[in-house]
RNA sequence: GGGCGGGUGGCGGAACUGGCAGACGCGCUGGACUUAGGAUCCAGAGCCGCAAGGCGUGAGGGUUCGAGCCCCUCCCCGCCCACCA
């Protein structure tokens, strides 16, 4: 085949995305004997069009899967939409667009835009959330679930999103507003569905030490989010009363010096406590805290401010009677919502006393250095210490204090060790349209049924009036609404609230396993061969929720026996941002948005995939460039030319590699040093971009080499080939057409993309001379070739002919002589 | 306040376990080829200096023959969490 003079991609590259497609090479469980391995990225929500975040995640994975393909594994790597959810119910309020066209829409852009960039997807696994086909699943799991008291029914405060209309999770509240649209969120009572994750909390936190090949980051969030807090419950009876009230801590050691106790204003007892000369004051505080909102009134740099109830508690310790405060620092939704303080061992509470007088006691004592004095205490001392001024447990350690204690509250009866923890349940009702229907019928006389399982899908109707206010749309829909009772038969009406979309996004990956399965949400077969995922893909942003949450549910879906392990997924790789040119997040707003499509059409898809990998390594941020954009285009295209210039050698024999010598070995040389280094770049930490520079290196290299020999030629060959395979991860059409260029009829029907990943030959990796930096003093004042083996006195003889060391040695007596061997000779004189 | 990352030329980024700092790319400069060059190929370049040489990885100190990398003190930036008892 005789190659086109020019680099034009918009000539090849929807050519190849043909032939893969026709010949079904990313077809997973085409190597049924071959190792398995799954890369996913997450899938796309898509609530527009295609950007360059997606570009990029996309274009790592699949330069992963490319590879592992090539290095023999059945590889999997499926794409899907998650496509219910709020942004596109929003969408839909705002212009009158069905969510379900505007969707449909958009997944046909996204297809297109996907297919453009020529990622390996089986699209045959593809999966579309909002299909009933998928969803009727999210039911089977609820009521499975439900049945196993994951799922319930509860009454509590909920974060209800003002502008969303709908209940949402606390992990999509950021400061009191909306993580979706920004709007305030308030707290309100409602019924509603929750999942039962904190029954799953400890094995959550367990699970994270397995997962070694997360980033760190990741893990040590969720560990924070799932925030377990071990410690001790006390009960302090309320001075002349029945009353008790219940504190938590974690410094159960420090109780001896408890000076007095603090409730949050919204504590149940604290009208009741409240003596009569106390109450107007009191009661003015707690109205003018609940005005206050939460950020404003306990946000840490908020002043601590409280009123004293005039009530008294007793520490069950001690009998000793404190004074009881109600105060802005304690949180009602935190522990008991009472706090038990004390000002010497704890800064808050040392600040507080400080404030209003309050006594402060000294009951820990510092393992070493100055003991603490009361009277001088500038600061609380919260460290772990020795007990002292505390009765019989006076001379423990904190830790077995704290031990000690907590079983003696016990015992006693006003206690016992307790665990706290920040992880809240899940609750997934929403009073939305578009999300898959909670399969629960209410009937006037058997109460909430569950739908029997052979009734599933409950579909969602198309006909729903969609104001985004007031009550679910379904509500709205006598069709859908009116039913009868599973269990009766008499007339009875269908639960109307809409499951979180988070619920679609915490299975997907195993529905791909066998996507068409009706009978089952998947085959526990494929998922014992391909399960857990080897490597997923997206963005950090996801650390607490989506992935907690996909988390919790793979051990679930392990309970029901479908999947083999508790974890989802083995290895986690979070990317970074693509920016705008100017540095800033691209947006709308800025001007600065530059979207993949265009950049496709002008550059072709190798290009824009090279940048997105050669730009800067996965995890990192990056801005995008058109200068650097057009530099990568440049590289393909001077790949392109060297392929042209040198169509002499593509007939070259291989045989006649062994003859190459001088600049043909080191070109040799180059080109297994290459295989190496970008094999090394795709295995491991994933370097693409140092990888791509290898690659760059090596053509370079090409372009110094004039071939004059058949040996010559050969080398250039070898070069040629490697430098297409290398390619094919990164911008797999330009490889493939290169690869067939220099292979020609002999590669008739073959696929690159199929081919075995090039080999290296460790033998002419390895160099056979070296450069030695020479130095004096540790300065650098020259350097020698030497031959690898080259022991010290050969390098010593060879440097200290230098005239420059020569120099720096005269008149000095040499003190040592450093020697490493292949890399540095060191004269240390004076 | 806590946790986790970072700070290297004009820019993006390289640098294995302490061993030639700045690979590769962008931008820049010069040359060749050209009607032309914003194409291409070749060459140059950390900074100061004509040179010899000196100085250089956020700041300051230390260990070492030798430090971007290790230790100490500190500054700055990003992300996440945050009166969590």
């Amino acid at each position: 085949m005789s190659m086109n003079e020019r680099y034009e991609p918009q000539s090849i590259e929807s050519r190849w995305q043909g032939r893969w497609r026709e010949a079904g090479v990313f077809q997973a469980g085409r190597r049924p004997a071959a190792e398995e391995r799954y890369v996913l990225e997450m899938f796309p929500y898509p609530s527009g069009a295609m950007h360059m975040g997606h570009a990029r995640v996309y274009t790592i994975g699949d330069a992963l899967a490319r590879y592992l393909r090539m290095k023999g594994f059945d590889v999997l790597h499926p794409i899907g939409f998650d496509a219910l959810g709020l942004p596109a119910e929003n969408a839909a309020i705002k212009d009158g667009k069905h969510p379900r066209a505007r969707t449909e829409e958009n997944i046909v852009s996204f297809r297109a835009e996907m297919k453009s960039l020529g990622y390996a997807f089986d699209w045959d696994r593809e999966i579309v959330t909002a299909d009933p086909s998928y969803y009727r699943w999210n039911q089977w799991f609820f009521l499975k679930m439900l049945e196993k008291g994951i799922v319930y029914r509860r009454t509590g405060k909920a974060n209800w999103c003002t502008g969303c209309n709908t209940v949402i999770a606390n992990e999509q509240v950021v400061d009191e507003t909306c993580e979706r649209c920004g709007s305030k969120v308030v707290e309100k009572q409602i019924p509603e569905w929750a999942f039962r994750i904190t029954a799953y909390a400890q094995d959550l936190l367990d699970g994270l030490d397995g997962l070694t090949e997360w980033p760190e980051r990741v893990t040590t969030m969720q560990r924070n989010w799932i925030g377990k807090s071990e410690g001790a419950e006390v009960d302090f009876a309320v001075a002349g009363s029945e009353r008790t009230v219940k504190v938590f801590t974690t410094r159960v050691d420090t109780i001896h010096g408890c000076t007095y106790v603090v409730l949050a204003p919204e504590h149940p007892l604290t009208a009741e406590l409240t003596t009569p000369a106390q109450r107007d004051e009191v009661r003015a505080f707690v109205e003018r805290m609940r005005k206050t909102d939460a950020q404003e009134r306990a946000g840490e740099g908020a002043p601590k401010e409280g009123v004293f109830t005039g009530a008294h508690a007793v520490n069950p310790f001690t009998g000793e009677q404190v004074p009881i405060w109600v105060a802005n620092f304690v949180l009602a939704e935190y522990g008991t919502g009472a706090v038990m303080s004390v000002p010497a061992h704890d800064q808050r509470d040392f600040e507080f006393a400080r404030k209003y007088g309050l006594p402060i006691r000294v009951v820990i004592q510092p393992a070493q250095g100055e003991l603490l004095d009361e009277a001088r205490l500038e600061t609380a001392f919260t460290l772990d210490g020795r007990l002292v001024n505390s009765g019989l447990a006076t001379g423990l350690t904190s830790a077995e204090a704290r031990r000690r204690l907590s079983a003696e509250a016990k015992e006693r009866g006003f206690g016992a060790p307790t665990v706290r923890w920040h992880l809240r349940d899940w609750g997934f009702s929403r009073q939305r349209y578009w999300g898959t229907p909670i399969p629960i019928v209410y009937c006037p006389e058997h109460g909430a049924v569950p739908v029997p399982l052979d009734q599933l899908p409950v579909v969602l109707p198309d006909e729903a009036i969609i104001t985004g206010t007031g009550e679910p749309p379904l509500a709205k829909v006598p069709s859908f609404v009116n039913t009868t009772c599973p269990v009766c038969g008499k007339p009875a009406k269908r639960e109307t609230e809409t499951m979180d979309t988070f619920v679609d996004s915490s299975w997907y990956y195993a529905r791909y396993l066998s996507p068409k399965d009706d009978t089952r949400p998947f085959d526990p077969e494929m998922a014992k061969r391909w399960l857990p995922v080897d490597v997923y893909v997206g963005g950090p942003e996801h650390a607490v929720m989506h992935l907690l949450y996909f988390r919790f549910w793979n051990r679930v879906m392990q309970q029901l026996g479908l999947v083999p392990t508790a974890e989802p997924v083995k290895r986690l790789v979070t990317q970074g941002i693509v920016n705008g040119p100017d540095g800033r997040k691209m947006s709308k707003r800025w001007g600065n948005v530059v979207a993949p499509g265009p950049m496709v059409d002008r550059f072709g898809a190798d290009t824009v995939r090279l940048f997105m990998l050669f730009a800067a390594p996965p995890e990192k941020d990056i801005d995008w460039s058109d200068e650097q954009v057009e530099g990568l285009f440049r590289f393909l295209a001077r790949v392109w030319r060297i392929f042209v210039a040198r169509e002499g050698c593509f007939g070259a024999p291989e045989a006649a590699l062994v003859q190459a010598g001088g600049e043909a070995l080191e070109l040799r040389r180059k080109t297994h040093r290459t295989v190496k280094r970008v094999t090394e770049g795709l295995e491991g930490e994933l370097k693409f971009n140092t990888g791509i520079a290898a690659l760059m290196e090596l053509v370079n290299a090409l372009y110094a080499f004039d071939p004059a020999t058949e040996a010559d030629r050969a080398a250039v060959r070898e070069a040629l080939v490697a430098v297409a395979a290398l390619l094919a991860p990164f911008a797999p059409h330009a490889a493939e057409e290169l690869w067939h260029s220099v292979l020609g009829s002999p590669a008739e029907g073959r696929l690159l993309a199929e081919e075995p990943w090039p080999a290296f030959d460790e033998a002419l990796c390895a160099a056979d001379v070296v450069t030695v930096a020479v130095q004096v003093n540790g300065k650098l004042r020259g350097e020698v070739q030497a031959p690898v083996a080259a022991g010290e006195a050969e390098v010593r003889a060879l440097a200290e002919a230098l005239d420059k060391v020569q120099a720096h040695l005269a008149g000095k007596t040499l003190r040592k002589v450093v020697f490493v061997p292949k890399r540095l000779v060191n004269f240390v004189v004076s």
